[in-house]
RNA sequence: GCGGAUGUGGCGAAAUGGUAGACGCGCCACUUUGAGGGGGUGGUGGGAGUUUUCCUGUGCGAGUUCGAGUCUCGCCAUCCGCACCA
C-alpha cells in the first residue's frame, strides 16, 4: 500500500473540521497557552510559499503543547481594511468589501489545504461591523481619557474636568500638546467650545495640528512607520511634510512605559533594540536663554543632553516651522527668513533626506544671552534642528557637536573648545571624554562628572531643570480614504463630540466612487446623509494599524456583543504566550498594540500589561528566479553553461517549469506563444538554466504557490521541508530541489507501516537498539521544539526513520511513539497512521508527556567508548555505574572521550593525567 | 554616523568549550525494476598516498584554555533597522 498523501490529507482535513477538532473553550482545570500569528492582509495575489512559514511553525508549536496537556487557543483572522483593496476599487469601481471577501475566500481555501490547528470559529475580520465596533469603543474611550503623568496611567476626562472646575491647572500633571496654566475662575467662566478646545489639548486621543506626512498620490496622511525614506510604504509614492489638523493618538503619554516594560519580554535583542531607538529617551535638561529682538524680550527653551557644554554656545538654532521664529525675526531680517522658510516649505521629505548633510540657514536678527556667561549670541534658523523634538530649538556648541561644527564653519561663527588638549581644527569634539576647560566651575571635572553638576546647577540657580526626552510621537491617526473604520464622531456646533456607545457600531456608509470630493474633502464626503441628529459625522477614517491593535484580545472572546472582551476570557487566556510574525512591524503595529493595550489596562477592562510575551520574528522567504538566455536577434535559447560563447539575453522563466535548474522545453514551448518554435543549444542533452535569488513576485515568475507544492508532495511534506530548510528565524530563498529529501523520508516512514500487501505492524517486543533510537529522538524533541529549532528536529526524524528502517522495524512499541512525536509536524499522515494504529480518537487528544515518560525507561545497552578511534573500554549502563565508577574506569584511559546513547548520557572529558569533567545525565 | 545581527563544503545547514561538516540537496559509482521526477548500496571539505594512513581546514589577526567554529579583544565583509533626535 502505498502513501495517498492526497486521499490522506483531504479525509483528515474534513474530519478536523466536521468533529470541530480545534475548537477550545475557557477550561480553568486545564493550563492554558495562547499562539497568535500576525493575522494577514488578503492581498488578490494570494499566499505563496513564503507566507506560511511563520504560520506552520506556529502550528507546529500549538500542537506540541496540547500534545503536553495545554488548552491551546490558537486563532486566525484577517487584517482586511487598507489601501490596496481601496486602490482597486477606484480603478474598477468594485466594492472594496467585495474585492476583500473574495480574497478572503481564496486565502482561506490556501490555509485550509496546509492542515493547519486554527480554531476557526472564533475567526475575525477588522472590516466586519460586529468587530470595528469594539475598534470606535476604544476611540471613545481614549477620546474621552486624559494620561495622568504623576500616576502613570489614563484616567476617565471626566476628573480632569473636575480638577480644572476646582482649581484649574493648579496641581495637575497630566500629559498634553501645550502646557497650559488658568485658575478655575477662568476655567468655570469659559464657553463650551473653548472647554473643549482646552480638553483636546489632553486627550488620548485627540485632535491637534501637527506637521504630518501628507502624500498626494493616495490623498491620506500617513503615520512615520508607514513612510520609509521619504516614500509610502504602500505604493511607493512620495510623501511631503505638511501642517495639517489630524486625529491623533497621544502614544507619547506612554513612552516610558513601554520602553521600560521591554525589559519583561521575551522578545530578540535586536527587535527591544529597534523599539528602544524607535521610542528614544534621551536624559537632559531644558534651560531658558532669554532672547531679545529689539527690545522685547522673551524666555526661549531649550533642550541639551550636555548641559556640561553651556559654556561653548556660540549661536542658537531654531527649526523653520518653530512658533520662536516669528517672535525672533528682526525686521532687517524678515525678507531673508521669510524666503529661507518659503525654500525649505516646499522640499519633499525625499528632498530633504536626499540634501541631509547640506548645510542651510539664515540669521533672524535676534540675540540671546547665555544664562551662565552672560554672554550675547546670534539665533539663526536652519532645517537641521527638527520642529518634532524638544522645543524646536537648541543651543549649538560646534566645539562638541559635528553638526553645530558644519553649521558654524559654513557661516563663520565662533567655535570654542571646552574640553584640555582637544582639537577642532577638522572637526568636532564629540566623544564625552576628558577634562573640562574654558567652563567657569566645571573646570577640572572630567566630563562624565561635569554633566550632572551642569544640571544641578542649572536647576538651582533657577534657569532650567532635569527633563527626559523622548523620539516617540504621537500617532497620526486619521486618513482621508474610504476603507477603513469611520470615526464615531460628529461636530455639533462644531465641536468633536462623540457618538453614545449604544450608537455602535458606526457602519461605513456606500459611496459611489472612492475618490475625494471635488472640494477636496475624503470620500466620505460622498455619503448620503452622513449625519448625526442633523449634525456632520467626521470623514476621515482611521489608519490600518486601528483594527490590529486589539484583535489579540477578540480573538479570546470574539462573538462578545457587550464587550471587546469578558472578564472571564480575558482572565483565562491573559496574554498571547507566543507571537509569530515578520519584523518588518517593530515600530508600527507592535507599538501600537502595546501601547493599545497598556490603554485597556489602565483602564481596567485587560488584566494583562504587555500583550504579548515571547515574540518570534520569521525570516523572509525569498525567491529564487531562473533565467533562460536568448541569443540576440534570434529565437534560440543556448544553456548557461555554454552562454558566454555567444551575445544573450538574459530571460526570466517561469520557475515551476524549471526542475533542479533544468528547463522543461516542451512546457517552456508552450509557456509563452512567442516560445512556442524556439530552439535549443543543450549541455550534456539538457538545458540548465541559470538562477538569482530575488524578492519573490510575479513579475520574476519566481512564485512558487503552496497549492501546487500540496498537489505535487502534499501538505505534510510542505509543512516539513519549510521547517528543514533552517532556522524559523532566518531568511533564506526558497529552492524547491531539495523537497525530494523530505518526501522521501515520508514514504520511507510510511513504509515502517505499511508494505505492498498492507499493514505490517506487530506486538513483538522492542529490541535495545530500536529503543535506543527512539530515546535519542524523544530527548533532541523535547529540547528542540522548546527552542523553536525546528529543521534539527527534522533531521533527527530522517535519521530516527533510517535507522529504525535498517533494523527493520516494525514494532507497535517503537512506531506509535514516534507517530505522536510527528504529528505536530506531518498531522495528516500521523492521523491516519494513529487510526490504523486502532485508535479512534484525534491523535491531537493523545498526550505526549505520557508517552515520553512511558518510554524514557532504562537503557539496558552495554556502550563501546572510543577514545580518538584508539583506545576502548565499556562502561555498562544497565549496572547504572556511579559517577565515580566512571571515573575510576576513565582513569586508565586518559584521553578524552565523549559519547552520546539512548535516553542517557555519558560525556568524559580527560586531558593527560586527569579528568577534567564527567557528565552523566 | 548610531544600533543590532551574521560569516562553516558546490548548495540549505548541524555541532552543552571536547572526533567539524550530522541531516538533506546536488554530484559520482554500483545495483534493482513494473527507467516519467522510482527503490537500494557505497562514496563525496581540500591536498598527498595502491591499503592501513598522513597533512590541512570554520572571514582575517591576536588572546584565554590541556583543548576554540563556539569565549575575549582588534580588524574585514555582508545583511537589517534608525538616521540632522541636540
Amino acid at each position: 500500500m502505498d502513501y495517498d498523501f492526497k486521499k490522506i490529507e483531504k479525509k483528515w482535513q474534513s474530519y478536523w473540521a466536521a468533529h470541530e477538532t480545534f475548537k477550545v473553550a475557557e477550561d480553568p482545570s486545564r493550563p492554558k497557552f495562547y499562539v497568535l500569528d500576525m493575522f494577514p492582509y488578503p492581498s488578490g495575489a494570494g499566499l505563496h510559499v513564503g507566507h506560511p512559514l511563520g504560520y506552520i511553525a506556529s502550528d507546529i508549536y500549538s500542537r506540541y503543547k496540547r500534545l503536553c496537556g495545554f488548552n491551546v487557543l490558537h486563532p486566525m483572522g484577517y487584517d482586511a481594511f487598507g489601501l490596496p483593496a481601496e486602490q482597486y476599487a477606484i480603478q474598477t469601481g468594485q466594492h472594496p468589501a467585495v474585492t476583500t471577501m473574495k480574497n478572503i475566500a481564496r486565502y482561506r481555501e490556501q490555509l485550509d489545504r496546509i492542515g493547519f490547528s486554527f480554531d476557526w470559529s472564533r475567526e475575525v475580520r477588522t472590516c466586519d461591523p460586529a468587530y470595528y465596533k469594539w475598534t470606535q469603543w476604544a476611540f471613545l474611550k481614549m477620546f474621552s481619557s486624559y494620561y495622568d503623568n504623576s500616576r502613570q496611567s489614563a484616567r476617565p476626562i471626566s476628573e480632569l474636568v473636575d480638577a480644572f472646575a476646582a482649581n484649574g491647572t493648579a496641581g495637575v500633571d497630566a500629559a498634553c500638546g501645550e502646557e497650559m496654566t488658568f485658575t478655575a475662575a477662568r476655567w468655570n467662566s469659559m464657553s463650551e467650545k473653548e472647554k473643549s478646545d482646552v480638553l483636546m489639548n489632553y486627550r488620548i486621543a485627540y485632535q491637534g495640528t501637527t506637521a504630518v506626512n501628507w502624500c498626494p498620490a493616495l490623498g491620506t496622511v500617513l503615520a512615520n512607520d508607514e513612510v520609509k525614506e521619504g516614500y509610502s510604504v504602500r505604493g511607493g509614492h512620495p510623501v511631503e511634510q505638511k501642517m495639517m489638523k489630524q486625529w491623533q493618538l497621544r502614544v507619547s503619554a506612554y513612552a516610558g512605559r513601554l520602553l521600560d516594560d521591554l525589559d519583561g519580554l521575551e522578545w530578540t535583542d535586536s527587535l527591544k533594540d529597534m523599539q528602544r531607538n524607535w521610542i528614544g529617551r534621551s536624559y537632559g535638561a531644558e534651560i531658558v536663554f532669554k532672547a531679545y529682538n529689539g527690545n522685547k524680550e522673551y524666555d526661549m527653551t531649550i533642550f541639551t543632553t550636555r548641559a556640561d557644554t553651556v559654556f561653548g554656545v556660540t549661536f542658537m538654532v531654531l527649526a523653520p516651522e518653530s512658533e520662536w521664529v516669528e517672535k525672533l525675526t528682526a525686521p532687517e531680517q524678515k525678507k531673508a527668513v521669510e524666503e529661507y522658510l518659503a525654500m525649505a516649505r516646499k522640499k519633499t521629505e525625499r528632498e530633504r533626506i536626499a540634501e541631509t548633510r547640506k548645510v542651510t540657514g539664515v540669521f533672524s536678527g535676534s540675540y540671546a544671552v547665555n544664562p551662565l556667561t552672560g554672554g550675547k549670541v546670534p539665533v539663526w534658523i536652519s532645517e537641521y534642528v527638527l520642529a518634532g523634538y524638544g522645543t524646536g530649538a537648541i543651543m549649538a556648541v560646534p566645539a562638541h557637536d559635528s553638526r553645530d561644527y558644519a553649521f558654524a564653519r559654513t557661516f563663520n561663527l565662533p567655535i570654542i573648545p571646552l574640553i584640555e588638549g582637544c582639537d577642532v581644527s577638522e572637526s568636532s569634539f564629540d566623544a564625552k571624554d576628558g577634562i573640562m576647560c574654558n567652563s567657569g566651575f566645571l573646570n577640572g571635572m572630567t566630563v562624565k562628572e561635569a554633566i550632572p553638576a551642569a544640571i544641578e546647577y542649572v536647576e538651582k540657580t533657577g534657569i532650567g531643570h532635569r527633563k527626559v526626552n523622548y523620539r516617540l510621537r504621537d500617532a497620526i491617526f486619521s486618513r482621508q480614504r474610504y476603507w477603513g473604520e469611520p470615526f464615531p464622531v460628529y461636530y455639533k456646533d462644531g465641536i468633536a463630540t462623540p457618538l453614545p456607545e449604544d450608537r455602535l457600531p458606526l457602519k461605513l456608509p456606500e459611496i459611489s466612487t472612492y475618490l475625494p470630493t471635488e472640494t477636496g474633502e475624503p470620500p466620505l464626503g460622498r455619503a448620503e446623509d452622513w449625519t448625526y441628529e442633523g449634525w456632520p459625522l467626521e470623514k476621515s477614517t482611521m489608519p490600518g494599524f486601528a483594527g490590529s491593535s486589539a484583535y489579540y484580545l477578540r480573538y479570546m472572546d470574539p462573538h462578545n456583543d457587550d464587550a471587546l472582551v469578558s472578564k472571564e476570557a480575558d482572565s483565562y487566556w491573559r496574554s498571547v504566550d507566543l507571537y509569530v510574525g515578520g519584523t518588518e512591524h517593530a515600530t508600527g503595529h507592535l507599538i501600537y498594540s502595546r501601547f493599545w493595550n497598556k490603554f485597556l489596562y489602565d483602564l481596567g477592562y485587560v488584566c494583562e500589561n504587555e500583550p504579548f510575551r515571547k515574540l518570534v520574528n520569521q525570516g523572509m522567504i525569498q525567491g529564487r528566479s531562473n533565467f533562460v538566455y536568448r541569443i540576440v536577434n534570434t529565437n534560440t535559447f543556448v544553456s548557461c553553461g555554454l552562454k558566454d560563447q555567444y551575445e544573450t539575453t538574459e530571460i526570466h522563466v517561469d520557475v515551476n517549469i524549471v526542475h533542479n535548474d533544468r528547463l522543461d522545453i516542451d512546457a517552456f514551448r508552450k509557456w509563452m506563444p512567442d516560445f512556442a518554435d524556439a530552439e535549443f543549444i543543450l549541455e550534456d542533452g539538457e538545458y540548465i538554466c541559470g538562477y538569482a535569488i530575488e524578492k519573490m513576485s510575479k513579475s520574476m515568475f519566481n512564485v512558487v504557490n503552496p497549492d501546487m507544492i500540496c498537489d505535487t508532495y502534499g501538505a505534510d511534506t510542505l509543512r516539513l521541508y519549510e521547517m528543514f530548510l533552517g532556522p524559523v528565524e532566518q531568511s533564506k530563498p526558497w529552492d524547491t530541489k531539495g523537497i525530494d529529501g523530505v518526501n522521501r523520508f515520508l514514504k520511507r516512514f510510511w513504509r515502517l507501516f505499511y508494505d505492498r500487501d498492507g499493514f505490517i505492524v506487530t506486538d513483538g517486543k522492542a529490541s535495545p537498539a530500536e529503543l535506543k533510537t527512539l530515546h535519542k529522538l524523544i530527548g533532541k524533541e523535547k529540547t528542540d521544539i522548546e527552542n523553536f529549532s525546528f529543521n534539527t528536529t527534522v533531521s533527527a526524524f530522517m535519521i530516527a526513520v533510517n535507522e529504525l528502517y535498517e533494523l527493520k522495524c516494525n514494532k507497535r512499541e517503537i512506531l506509535e511513539p514516534l507517530v505522536i512525536l510527528l504529528s505536530p509536524f506531518a498531522p495528516h499522515i500521523s492521523e491516519e497512521l494513529w487510526e490504523a494504529l486502532g485508535h479512534s480518537e484525534s491523535i491531537s487528544y493523545a498526550s505526549f508527556p505520557e508517552y515520553v515518560e512511558a518510554y524514557t525507561v532504562e537503557d539496558s545497552c552495554t556502550y563501546a567508548v572510543s577514545f580518538n578511534g584508539k583506545t576502548r573500554f565499556t562502561v555498562d549502563l544497565s549496572k547504572s555505574m556511579s559517577k565515580d565508577e566512571v571515573e575510576a574506569e576513565v582513569r586508565q584511559n586518559p584521553l578524552t572521550a565523549k559519547y552520546v546513547g539512548g535516553a542517557s548520557i555519558v560525556k568524559v572529558i580527560v586531558v593527560p593525567g586527569k579528568i577534567v569533567n564527567i557528565v552523566i545525565k
